[in-house]
DNA sequence: ACGCAACGTATTAACGATCATACAACGTCA
DNA sequence: TGACGTTGTATGATCGTTAATACGTTGCGT
């Protein structure tokens, strides 16, 4: 220990005011003439005096800070969102304090409680599961404002997502319509209720009248490149293979491009490959990966806007609302018309 | 606003003890006798007590967070440090205060002021420019604990840091050694003093008699996929293109690997290509990439004990020490012993 | 039965800031 | 000239918590 503190007392035995006419004078009170203010500001400058923020918020019962819980930084996506995240939150005044609650259920409700007693003043949360979101509802009827990052309509709490399922159908409708009706996909296959992804590869093929073959669906058990190549080996060495494959993210793609590469397959001609995310990457990979590409920053701005909407809202909140953001596909040589 | 707060008056009121030994109690204090602690523990669970923080820390004068300056999250090789830097501070009982420098000299002091004023306990950071310290080393004379994650080994400042040169050094003198000699180098001509891995490539070169050519350095201009791909592009437009190229991260390496494939080029025969970080990506590239790897978590849980040393030294802070952590190279299918 | 620990709980004062209010000193006006 | 505003600054309470200390009860020994 031992940092030294200058703290407003300090500056007032300096000057010979009191702390209070002090205070006044840094916060540029129109009740303190500008000669006094002037000597106040010099002193305090001259002690190199910093505000405590700990002090103030204590009495202003805010913190200017938000919580940001993200299930595990290393996925690409997730760290886009947290860097403009932190970049829309800076400049209006905010500070992000992030923890990563690692995939696990107890220690996202324990990461939440933390942020609850160190008193932010709200927090946006990318749910490690899209359906057990109780212990979420439960900070929103205590008044805490939430907005969660991934989200169903119907998720009882605000929330700003790119809409998966939609992405997804769009994915699977594009190899369908240019030829394919053997279409594998690499989804967790997930106990967690994380499903609108699958949900709109199904959609798409029920649409078009396509058969469900459960064959044709493998869990990569993980979302890296490795797990990707170990998916894709698995659909391959099916008696009857995909002619095409749709990844729920492009590191999973990457990985199965790879395992074409390996193995002699060329991509589209012998399977077409579609991933999600578009991010730099898939753009630049060995054959270029179509895509389902959205603009996080649309994402994460409309989710901050939402969060200081929540804190500044002066009673109850309002109503939830979840907002979806349509994404787009990409189409890259990873997919061809067939003939 | 108008959230609820339960403070320790209220599971006093509720229990008809006072403040005080309510507090005594939910800290299992040995004064308090069992019987009276467990009636304020269960009042206190009833009315889902938390305890404020921000009080607390008024009080004990430590707030358990630390402070993370990045200069920006979305370099893979940052996104690593970030996470296991959380993850060693959570398991410590500190929590993570992120921020990002977006490269700016003074949006870094303001920053660092930031979280001065927040009264965090401590600060890693990962400078903009390696050179320009003199804020930071101000900050450590303020007796404020400071580890930077980059630096040179006279920085003035605690810092544990992969030894950058010594990296580059590995991989050029690998090419040196399957036989090249004329030797591109991707990497910042960098104003900010981060010529780290430049100095790597050039006392290669020099040690093994090998000329410098000014033409085979190119400058990406930033650390992307794309730059990495037109910097490449001017490298082999010289008349007298090098056979192997040493890119300063896999980005950009991924990039030039990129470039070789639009231009027909094989890796390695027609050009070898290394890279630095060792991502995932590079060794599932299109070409499997020799890269430099180290193992990241090894350097923020240094960083992170020390740092926690430092917040823990009673008086003065001890002498300033830096940590290079010797990385090693991987050798994969993007370089080969010619012949 | 009295003094003195030991025990259990309460009181008071911090921590550093803000806010509401009090209070001097001075000037103005009828 | 005295009541009343203005102006500039100080005082005191407060935020939720902890720490130091004070103060009643007991129980014990003699």
């Amino acid at each position: 220990m031992g940092r030294p503190i200058v703290r407003l007392k300090d500056v007032a035995d300096k000057t010979g005011f009191s702390v209070n006419t002090v205070s006044l004078a840094l916060r540029g009170s129109p009740r303190i003439p500008e000669d006094t203010a002037m000597r106040i500001r010099d002193a305090a400058r001259a002690l190199n005096y910093m505000p405590n923020q700990v002090a103030k918020s204590l009495v202003s019962r805010e913190t200017k800070t938000i919580g940001l819980v993200l299930t595990d930084i290393t996925n690409p996506a997730l760290t886009q969102a947290a860097q403009s995240i932190e970049l829309a939150l800076a400049e209006l005044g905010y500070s992000t304090l992030f923890a990563t609650s690692n995939n696990d259920l107890d220690e996202e409700k324990r990461v939440i409680a933390m942020f609850q007693s160190r008193q932010v003043d709200g927090m946006l949360i990318y749910p490690r599961s899209h359906r057990e979101l109780d212990h979420i509802r439960q900070l929103r009827r205590a008044n805490y404002p939430v907005v969660l990052l991934v989200a169903d309509p119907d998720a009882g709490v605000d929330a700003v997502s790119i809409d998966e399922r939609r992405g997804a159908y769009r994915a699977v409708r594009h190899l369908i319509d240019i030829g394919h009706k053997r279409i594998g996909i690499i989804d967790s296959a997930n106990l967690l209720g994380n499903h609108e992804k699958r949900d709109g590869y199904v959609s798409a093929l029920t649409e078009a009248g396509v058969g469900l073959d459960p064959a044709l669906s493998a869990d990569p058990q993980g979302h890296s490149v490795i797990r990707g190549y170990w998916a894709m080996d698995k659909l391959m060495r099916l008696p009857q293979r995909p002619s095409a494959v749709f990844a729920a993210n492009d590191s999973l793609a990457i990985g199965a491009l790879r395992w074409t590469q390996k193995n002699g397959l060329r991509v589209p001609e012998d399977v077409a490959i579609v991933g999600f995310d578009n991010i730099e990457f898939a753009e630049h990979a060995a054959t270029p990966l179509t895509s389902v590409n959205y603009e996080i920053k649309l994402v994460t701005d409309l989710a901050v806007a939402r969060l200081i909407e929540l804190i500044g809202s002066k009673d109850a909140l309002p109503e939830p609302r979840v907002t979806l953001i349509d994404p787009e596909l990409i189409v890259r040589e990873s997919t061809h018309r067939r003939t």
